[in-house]
DNA sequence: GGTAATTAGTTGTTATACTAACTATTATTG
DNA sequence: CAATAATAGTTAGTATAACAACTAATTACC
């Protein structure tokens, strides 16, 4: 295994993927903030770029659009996210905040910085310039 | 966004582990292997490894019990994994490849590499040593 | 030896990811 | 204008992840 040139590297980068997301959700939860992980990346970019069309919010997010439907039809059912029809075409829909969801972005955004610093202590900003390069090359890589 | 240390490090990490699993799922459906990424590193654990209790290697995986169960159980539907009885403690199972597992796992393995390498094209193997401390750090601090 | 605590793996539930197929709507083409 | 192609989002199916609860077996303790 070590002898192979880059062996494991999808194995870690699995592995802390899933332990990052869990710990986030697990902060959440100690939070009382209603919504996952992925909800949540959802409504901050709502909240940070505007109302937009479920398939603009899937580029953002890199997310397919059966996943997508899905997370926002929780959350509409939460309340934190409404389907306005689109006038232009009406095969689409303007997603937006609601006010409550537009409050709870609000609550817990300060909030994040906490949770993601715990992850990079004793690591530098020079450390992830790197790791997001390394990312960012293998993302492209394989696209 | 910008203006955060270590702004997005969670969605690049989470992007990338998906895309890189993608990848790996589609190559294998081009070669024919007919199991996904996740059953492939049961088998090649136990290839590698040798026969053992569920939780030896759910610990060797990073993956809870229940998530191993159903994929011990696909594996076992493909007659590619066993649970042999443990005459130790009747709580639980040696799990071993089948002859056929064996096989199959021989005739991927020459071929993983190819599908590693598309990734780290011009990364080097610094990159890669840096790359595994930061997740590693990651995944310790979240610990 | 008997009882309480712990453990190995399973079952249930909710959520997300990916692929395939579908329906209604819009765009393109001749 | 009509027919065809493309698009936006949805539904269905399969798989994995995390958490909670459970059952049977084993271990620990008195």
């Amino acid at each position: 295994m070590h002898e192979e040139p880059y062996g494991e590297y999808s194995f870690l980068l699995d592995r802390t993927a899933r332990r990052v997301k869990q710990f986030a959700q697990q902060r959440f939860k100690t939070l009382r903030f209603p919504v996952t992980v992925d909800q949540w990346l959802v409504m901050k970019n709502l909240y940070e770029k505007g109302a937009m069309k479920q398939n603009e919010l899937a580029e953002l997010l890199f997310k397919d659009n059966p996943t997508l439907t899905r997370i926002v039809d929780l959350l509409t059912e939460k309340k934190l996210v409404v389907r306005n029809p689109n006038l232009a075409d009406r095969r689409s829909f303007q997603l937006d905040l609601t006010k409550e969801g537009r409050r709870k972005v609000e609550q817990l955004r300060p909030k994040i910085q906490d949770i993601r610093l715990q992850a990079w202590e004793g690591l530098s900003e020079r450390d992830f310039q790197h790791f997001k390069k390394v990312l960012n090359t293998i993302y492209k890589n394989l696209g």
